[in-house]
RNA sequence: UCGGGGAUGGUGUAAUUGGCAACACAGCUGGUUCUGGUCCAGUCGUUGGGGGUUCGAGUCCUCCUCCCCGAACCA
């Protein structure tokens, strides 16, 4: 195995894409050129499950020297939408890749129509004139060979003229198509004369009104590739059977350089969410989420909004590898990357998302009788000494975290109750005196007396306490909104029962918190858009309300464990 | 039903191509710690089933089982 400098072991090179790139080389086949390509197709936004497709392509290219463009497989006008080609380059660049170029399938519409006629020519497409109902009857089944079409002996002079005038606009929507002329025996249905061009009267995107037939996605995707020069063309497993296709069309056109071939892989699947264009736009068009940069989809624009750091992403992908096994990753390991990468990068911040008040009784007070304010200062990140530290308000009235006090502590809590020490992180230790409860026999205040000699939070006679709580200063502190997140499916793989992935939607996959506390140092300074409130997890301002937060993923938490653990689980 | 692909711990990926089954996540135990975080140490546990070849099989042969994909003028 590979290892770099640092000694720590790098993925292994020896999958089998990389294995058969190891082969080209050797042979020669490309020269010793690799080029791979990211073909999305404008109708939708990209998500996890392209991230991986996306470093793949990439980092195949990068470890070989070679190039990898972005492609818009756009031959479908009635689906695609510019938009969407703004919507992909901007996640592209945010992930961390800029493509050597930017290319559309619908630049090679007229390259496609002069390789279409050369077919004709060749006696291997025609015109048939069948609707798609016959045609479909036609093609059989598994197990049962087509029929031919009473068409597919057409003249090439005959099928030219057709092919022209389907051009020209002479005929009705779907009224006719070319098809390749291959095999209505083959055991691949993908050879029973596959559609090659079908007429539609809806303006391209980018190509406008000029064309009245469009190419299918078989007819122009090797095609497009092998007009960019991509040498390794890989995609995902359910276009394995497409492979053949991809191999007969490119064998009977008159290029001059090696074709591409088609390479299969498995997708990235995670659990706990759904990577499917169709479920996503339910999901949204359903009003079950906020819109497409709901921070519970696993939509790139989703995680970014989220606070999934782009390097975690890359991270994950490139360990996972690649396969031909259908799997579904688990998504606590894209959330141990995002915790990894937090970790080291993330200000740490105080915040209380369910205040309680905390009085310290024997706090010194000013001449008006208010509490004396004085400033702590805190590390920004213990994990980074170069972010340095800042001040923060402390007094005698304080917001501790609700969490934080039990007036009747369970076994192994550590944190504050009657006549427990614990230390106020950066500040000092107290020790809990009382605390005042309302009719209800909710507790409203905590009364704590803190020892002077403990300032900074260690005690000159070096005796410990088992818990740091976190607060925040009552008089300085910023009132705002916290969003927690759970997983949007309950099931592991959503729609497993009963084939509906929103029957396993988790009604509790969002809670919102009003009347959170933060210490008035909030948004400055950060690395990237991340905090860690400490104890409570990593949170992302959002783009549009610097006081509301989006928790990213929370802190691994041995005491919710342990809870769990002692009420018996789930 | 036919064709294509796949199966390694709880999960995912690897194994010098026939030679001590490893890495990570999750779990558990302990240690460190001004975050019940981080970090450190330890631990748990794996080749779908039968047969065969071989000194030796996750790897080769054979039979079986199970899973995924494919019959859009979608991609």
């Amino acid at each position: 195995m590979v290892a770099d400098e640092e000694g720590k072991p790098l993925k292994s090179r020896t999958d089998f894409i990389r294995a058969l790139m190891e082969s080209d080389a050797q042979s020669g086949r490309f020269d010793g050129r690799v080029q791979t390509r990211f073909p999305p197709e404008p109708n939708g936004y990209l998500h996890i499950g392209h991230a991986k497709a996306i470093c793949l392509n990439f980092a195949l290219a990068q470890e070989s020297n070679g190039i990898c463009n972005l492609r818009f497989d756009d031959t479908n006008p009635e689906t695609e939408d510019e938009q969407y080609v703004e919507a992909i380059i901007e996640d592209l660049r945010w992930l961390g890749f800029s493509p050597d170029d930017i290319h559309h399938s619908s630049d090679y519409f007229p390259q496609l129509y002069e390789w279409a006629e050369h077919l004709i020519h060749a006696g291997l497409a025609y015109v048939d004139d069948q609707d798609s109902g016959t045609i479909s009857k036609q093609r059989g089944g598994f197990g049962k060979p087509g029929v031919s079409s009473p068409f597919r002996n057409r003249s090439v002079s005959e099928n030219l003229d057709l092919f022209r005038r389907m051009r020209d606009g002479e005929f009705p929507e779907g009224s006719r198509v070319l098809r390749a002329l291959i095999d209505m025996q083959s055991e691949n249905m993908q050879l029973r004369d596959p559609i090659m061009y079908r007429i539609r009267a809806v303006r391209h995107h980018r190509t406008g009104g000029d064309w009245n037939i469009y190419p299918t996605y078989d007819w122009a995707h090797g095609q497009g590739d092998a007009i960019e020069g991509v040498t390794h063309s890989l995609c995902s497993l359910e276009f394995s059977d497409n492979r053949a296709l991809y191999k007969w069309f490119l064998d009977n056109l008159p290029l001059d350089a090696p074709a591409p071939y088609q390479t299969e892989f498995a997708r990235l699947e995670l659990t706990h969410t759904v990577t499917s264009k169709r479920k996503l736009k339910e999901l949204v068009e359903r009003d079950e989420i906020d819109g497409w940069d709901d921070p519970r989809l696993p939509t790139l624009k989703a995680l970014r909004r989220r606070g999934y750091p782009p390097s975690a992403i890359r991270e994950f992908c490139s360990f996972i590898g690649v396969s031909r096994t259908n799997s579904r990753h688990a998504i606590e390991l894209l959330e141990s990357f995002v915790r990894t990468e937090l970790n080291a990068t993330a200000q740490r911040r105080m915040a209380v998302i369910r205040p309680l008040k905390l009085i310290i009784t024997n706090w010194p007070i000013d001449d008006d009788g208010r509490p004396v304010l004085e400033y702590r200062s805190l590390m920004n990140n213990p994990e980074n000494d170069a972010d340095g530290t800042r001040e923060v308000p402390f007094s005698g009235e304080l917001w501790i975290e609700d969490d934080d006090y039990r007036q009747d502590p369970p076994p192994k809590y550590f944190r504050l109750a009657p006549g427990r020490e614990v230390r106020l992180r950066g500040g000092y230790l107290v020790t809990c005196t009382g605390a005042i409860q309302d009719d209800d026999g909710n507790v409203t205040e905590v009364h704590c007396i803190y020892d002077p000699l403990t300032a900074g939070g260690a005690a000159p006679d070096g005796r410990k306490v088992k818990a740091t709580i976190h607060w925040v200063e009552a008089n300085h502190a910023l009132d705002g909104t916290v969003a927690l997140y759970e997983r949007l499916f309950t099931a592991e793989v959503p729609g497993e029962k009963t084939g509906e992935p929103i029957d396993d939607l988790n009604p509790a996959s969002r809670e919102i918190i009003n009347g959170c506390k933060f210490e008035p140092e909030l948004g400055e300074h950060l690395n990237d858009h991340v905090v860690q409130f400490e104890r409570l997890g990593y949170f992302a301002v959002d783009q549009d309300d610097p006081r509301f937060f989006h928790r990213t993923v929370g802190l691994r938490d041995e005491w919710a464990k342990l809870q769990r653990r002692q009420t018996g689980g789930s």
